[in-house]
DNA sequence: CTGAAAGCGCTTACAG
DNA sequence: CTGAAAGCGCTTACAG
């Protein structure tokens, strides 16, 4: 059944029922009933992909998440999914698994047409590449960004929020605090490192080159660094960690030590994800607006589809320490 | 830049380039390498929504997930993604959020071949309703299913796992053996249930009604339960819940209440989430092969896509017993 | 092995 | 307010 055939048998021409279909107002009461009638009657649904290649979109846009069984992507996810669905698009997964090969194959669905823009949650392409998409396509950065990439980004001040974070340590009493990094790769483990390090230069702390070690973004990663900070002649006090994740791992490695946590180490991570709070002893960590930075991703995708104007590129969303059990001596 | 373009750059037909990109075999060496060269100059990129338009398969297919935060399912969805991707599909993701209103409106993707088949991580819909879409679309369900329904499904046995979860509380010498259920309209819930009646009664223990609790899923649901259970005048010495996730609610509340896990209470859950080993004590549970149930059913939903017939439409997938620490007292 | 032509099902500028 | 007609960019059956 397609138009042409409800039109039939609403005795009426095509373009009619593609009008009672996109814009009502323009087809008087009486034709707009009838049609309604026939197409309620034979159950018509109109081929989507039709109307998509006649006016050259799809309504559907890609997201390009670095691990989608990753509890803080997820939200993030949700907010974007959100947004979208209150504007009729339909959202595309594409899971990279934090592979920069896979993440560059994505790209082809927006040289192919097959998408109206794309939020990525991981920029680890070249900045030239990215930049060149972004002059042609609508493209949003959202959690990860590439600095001095002149394209809308939406995320939270890592290095001010890591300097946060450690100096709540450094408040504590701490001064022997160590730092587990995520993959230096990644711009988002650099900046932390960097808040790291202010924090203790601030506060006239040596940065001890051994205190800094790098994890993978796994919790096993985390709890092995761990157990090789704990060994040094000088353990530290304190750990500040690249994420949630990482931080269960640094406190298992801990109590797996025989120390106990905040007394024998303080423990701070990072995104503040639901197992931060149900965890034992609940972590200590910085809040990322996660459905928020998603909603305010795909708002701005949707102002770039839609050609507005963008003065603002950068949206830094507001985070916050939140101080639970892991650092908090009883 | 379009295919007749480059067809003209390359002094050949545009069906002779939709060749080389579709069918390069039937094109001759020559030929071919001269679009070739023209199609890497010029950087032409086919638009697939007209290769879609015209071939009427979009090489998309729906996902419909209760909850894309969860732990479970975003593993499901991975395995789906993995097979989709080797097969050359694309992935759009619908989060219901448990809601089935959204559920149902997912459905008009399939209704506007907006695409190729669905897999429903959810199976809340009127028997009828699925049965009429399955006889029109290819479509699949996976983890969760609907009782009588002639659909393929991919999922464990519910009931027998259950079963083998209370058992093994049963041979720990339990006999106060109470269960916290998932919503009872689930089938899920009704079939994990079940199990548990199973394993009481064919071990002529009592299922006391009060014995059991219906949560929501979250862990804080599992965790009030839990308080109202341990507050009876007779409280159970084991709790079999629901999931992984609502167990780790049913543990913090029997700390919270004073008692030792498993020592005081012991703890079963069920899916194997990667907290289940994380948390403390590690959750004795029920894995389900979250991974090859998504392959699976992607790969169900490929032959129907095909039109291959297919002879077997249940598919039972193993699960396992896991023994950890919150039911083995040391 | 290659090309001309039809057609997939819509939407919209244009004319009336 | 309505209809006739063009056209979105491909693919493929057919002819040669």
């Amino acid at each position: 059944m397609k138009m042409s055939d409800v039109a039939k048998l609403a005795n009426v021409s095509a373009a009619t029922v593609s009008r009672v279909l996109s814009q009502p107002e323009k087809v008087s009461k009486e034709t707009r009933e009838k049609v309604l009638d026939v197409i309620n009657k034979v159950k018509y649904k109109p081929h989507i992909v039709a109307r998509q290649f006649r006016t050259q979109e799809t309504k559907i846009i890609l997201v390009v998440v670095p691990d989608i069984t990753s509890a803080f992507f997820s939200k993030v996810l949700r907010g974007i999914e959100h947004i979208a669905l209150e504007n009729g698009y339909q959202v595309i997964l594409g899971d990279t698994e934090n592979d920069i090969e896979r993440e560059n194959s994505y790209i082809n669905l927006l040289l192919q047409k097959q998408v109206d823009g794309m939020v990525l949650l991981t920029a680890r392409l070249d900045k030239n590449k990215l930049e060149e998409l972004a002059s042609e396509f609508p493209l949003v950065l959202a959690c990860e960004y590439v600095d001095g990439l002149n394209v809308p980004t939406v995320s939270i001040d890592n290095v001010s929020s890591a300097r946060k974070a450690t100096e709540h340590l450094i408040q504590l009493g701490h001064s022997k605090i160590a730092h587990i990094t995520g993959p230096i790769n990644i711009i988002l483990s650099r900046d932390r490192l960097k808040g790291y390090r202010q924090a203790m230069i601030s506060n006239d702390l040596e940065v001890d080159p051994a205190y800094i070690q790098e994890g993978d973004l796994s919790f096993e990663s985390s709890y092995n660094e761990t157990l090789k900070l704990l060994s040094l002649s000088t353990p530290p006090t304190a750990i500040f960690v690249f994420n949630d994740e990482m931080a269960m791992g640094t406190i298992k490695a801990a109590k797996d030590s025989g120390l106990s946590v905040p007394n024998d180490l303080a423990v701070v991570g990072f995104d503040n994800i639901k197992m931060s709070t149900v965890f034992e002893p609940n972590i200590t960590t910085i809040d990322q607006p996660k459905f928020a930075i998603g909603k305010k991703a795909m708002e701005l995708l949707l102002h770039l589809i839609k050609g507005e104007p963008m003065k603002k590129k950068k949206f830094v969303m507001k985070d916050e320490l939140i101080i639970r059990e892991s650092t908090l001596i009883k």
